[in-house]
DNA sequence: GTCAACGTTCTTGTATACAATATAGCACAT
DNA sequence: ATGTGCTATATTGTATACAAGAACGTTGAC
């Protein structure tokens, strides 16, 4: 069964604007986008009302769509929202998480590692976010899963550029580590914590995330 | 300016759903619903997109869109999610707050409570929504409000047969001013667990809200 | 020379026409 | 009688045609 079309329009356009082929504030023109990728505009209509629900551009009635790459403010409100997030997810998941789940997350930690030695980041951006997703699961509500799933989504990009911090590997995985500790203990808000921090735009962190937007503006 | 059609007719096709028009599992038929509207079926199909993207909906390919009530569960993860996601607006809130907005706070309570003495529940209702979104805006973080906001709107038709249970209202309403207390004061901690309980489904309110399920469902 | 108003053109929003797929009903075989 | 396969029908997905509104340029007046 194959997809319509629309679905995988959408993921393209999305790429599309990641990448940066579009910039902030460019109109997507509909038939431009149709001819680009061989299709109507009904299919390309489609992926922008997704596009623009999910907040990745904007929707101006009887104008068009405007890419709308998040602000320095927009991207720290969604970096603390998504901190408070997984920390719940944490909070949830010290009691709710099966053994079985530790001993994935561990693996995951494991592959982390091995990343890191081989210097791979493609494979660390992978593996990590594995490490989150089964946190997330094991909050044990399906709920916030899928929110914390979307949010991570949202900020991915921006993530990216987060881990290039020199020496941030190491550290973050030292925060891994903790945060599986805390868990196996059943210390909800230790883990809570633990995750919080992990998270969380702050400190060196900050100033490298804003020194990236400027770059990426130019 | 006139608003686009397929924004109105979103808001109709919703209204039909939370007005049990259209029952759990029900496929939307588009040309019936265009014909409803006496539109065509692009604006209807444009509705059902974003009802889609907001979850009210299923879209299974090529078969069509139908209702999809929230189960017990579901609704039960969604209640926890809401419960963190005030608590936390909560917790920023009590360190943000302006003086301006305390003094919102206790005049939306006043409201609410007059509400309350005329045994008006269409009133109580907005103005209890009132308070709520005054402090979600008053968490300083205007992403974390629009999520608020999102949820709030989701789980509104359940709120609202929560909130029918005997003497809730005065129970509510001394939580109201638990809340504000704390703000006043600035105790996060006291703000975000006093929130949290307000508006999580436990005790007398998961057996009422459980009860009004299966009555909603005959 | 500059500003405003009108008209043309371009773009979105909606309607309709067409294509492709899933469902249902009927017939036929076992 | 029941189950399977084929055909007809209904419904979604896509393309195109049309309408309405916005942007832009030109022209004219001050």
């Amino acid at each position: 069964m194959d997809q319509k079309r629309s679905d995988i329009i959408t993921n393209q356009i999305e790429e599309l604007i990641f990448d940066g082929t579009f910039g902030d504030e460019e109109r997507l023109d509909e038939v431009q986008l149709a001819e680009r990728f061989a299709v109507s505009r009904t299919p390309v209509r489609e992926a922008l009302l997704r596009l623009a629900q999910s907040g990745l551009v904007e929707h101006r009635p009887r104008r068009g769509v405007f890419v709308k790459q998040p602000g320095p403010i927009a991207l720290m409100e969604m970096f603390e929202v998504m901190a408070e997030l997984e920390a719940t997810a944490a909070r949830f998941a010290a009691h709710r998480i099966s053994d079985n789940a530790i001993g994935e997350l561990k693996d995951a930690n494991e592959r982390c590692n091995a990343a890191v030695e081989q210097q791979d980041t493609e494979k660390y951006y992978r593996e990590n976010e594995q490490f989150h997703a089964i946190l997330y699961r094991e909050s044990g509500n399906g709920f916030l899963e899928l929110e914390c799933l979307r949010l991570q989504r949202r900020l991915q990009p921006f993530r990216r550029t987060q881990l290039r911090l020199r020496g941030r590997l190491k550290q973050s995985m030292k925060e891994h580590q903790q945060i599986v500790a805390a868990l196996e203990e059943g210390e909800a808000t230790q883990a809570s914590e633990a995750v919080r921090s992990h998270v969380a735009v702050q400190g060196e962190k900050f100033h490298h995330l804003m020194a990236s937007l400027k770059t990426a503006a130019e």
